[in-house]
DNA sequence: ACCTGAACACCGTTCAAGT
DNA sequence: ACCTGAACACCGTTCAAGT
């Protein structure tokens, strides 16, 4: 039974759901294939270029076309298709945003928001600068809820000893308790300044910076 | 002539700035600094506090209280002074980004943020969380910004070995001219997309979520 | 075509022992 | 108090040679 650049794939998933992308180590990933390091070589040129591949399955179907009827509720179901996808694999929106450089997997996701952004009567250009945008603060967010929610559980086990390589305490301390609400709320809060913004943009017919494309037109 | 904490802390940014953060090793910040690898663990207890200590610095002063009259300015100060902090150093964004998580660094910029918030009137809890947006924001931005800047560098020396892990081209190719487009009219942009989602809570008096909370209003 | 064996050139971290 | 010497337990990647 020959091992098929799939099997790699499928290997290296699983991997990252149970042991994260630390642990993820082309060694390890060998072994657990039965299996020499050197042989995974044959199937990826290195390991960047598997772990795009990682990132590329994680983001699979994102990009679909949102079912919503409205512009904002389009751009809206594709930002938490976004975020569920990152959330679906342990490290997801790590491994994304280590492997975003190299895009090709987020560029579709980027052009399913510029798409609702067009569909809003955006001009191309202020859709493209709003779904860059957008993709740039879903990233943003869930990197950060993912990583202090498995801060969270290590803590959960451990007993406090959260941030075990800082010596003096943030000083904030008085409203931590916002931040450890529900994560949903605060991703929609943000979400919701983004297109509010745009519905501006719409009204005012772009009087700010970028160039003057105007054509206001209502969000129906 | 003994080491002195801060010392090592100069060594490691003069190899950040000289050679980037995927060269700096611990080895060879000891070899920069003419003393034994093991030397370094005494005045740090590991690498993970280090680059702490060198996010800390890079965004030295970026939390100070802005100049501006206007609370939409203070903001704007804000996020430029921050995206700056960033910009200012190779792998800034990048290094920022990844010891986030074990913050303290960043707690401060969010909190001048929020500062701004309240001072638009907006309530605590939106303040914070607008706080929050606006940090994803900029960081996400600023990564992207930066990595792109080095990934041009690199491809204006070796003529175009552009994604050199990646076998198929991205299939866009129509609009990525404007992505290439200045970087600070795409981040006044997305900047100017936050403002304004602010602006409209402001007027609409807090009806959260994409609810029905149209009430068309100009922007001051 | 696909993989093994074995090496190369590294890492971060620890710790007895020195001064 | 501060550092050396030397090791431990790893990495990603390459490449002749095997089948």
């Amino acid at each position: 039974m020959q091992l098929r650049r799939g099997d790699v794939l499928d290997g290296a998933m699983a991997i990252l759901d149970e042991y994260g992308l630390g642990d993820l180590t082309m060694r390890k990933l060998a072994t657990s294939l039965g299996v020499q390091p050197g042989a995974l070589y044959w199937h990826f040129p290195n390991k960047q270029t598997l772990l795009g591949a990682m990132a590329d399955r994680i983001l699979d179907g994102v990009a679909a076309p949102p079912t919503a009827p409205t512009w904002d509720g389009a751009l809206s179901e594709l930002a938490h298709r976004f975020r569920a996808a990152l959330l679906a694999h342990r490290d997801g929106a790590e491994l994304v945003a280590a492997t975003y450089a190299s895009r090709l997997t987020t560029a579709r996701v980027r052009e399913a928001f510029v798409a609702a952004g067009l569909r809003a009567r955006l001009s191309r250009a202020h859709a493209e600068l709003a779904g860059y945008a957008l993709l740039h603060y879903v990233l943003g967010h869930t990197v950060d809820e993912q990583s202090r929610l498995q801060l969270a559980e290590l803590g959960a086990l451990t007993r406090r000893p959260v941030s075990p390589d800082v010596s003096t305490e943030t000083a904030a301390g008085s409203d931590d308790d916002l931040l450890d609400g529900d994560p949903a709320v605060r991703f929609d809060f943000g979400l919701t300044l983004f297109v509010d913004g745009i519905r501006t943009r719409l009204h005012t017919g772009g009087a700010t910076s970028p160039g003057p494309n105007v054509t206001p037109v209502q969000s129906n």
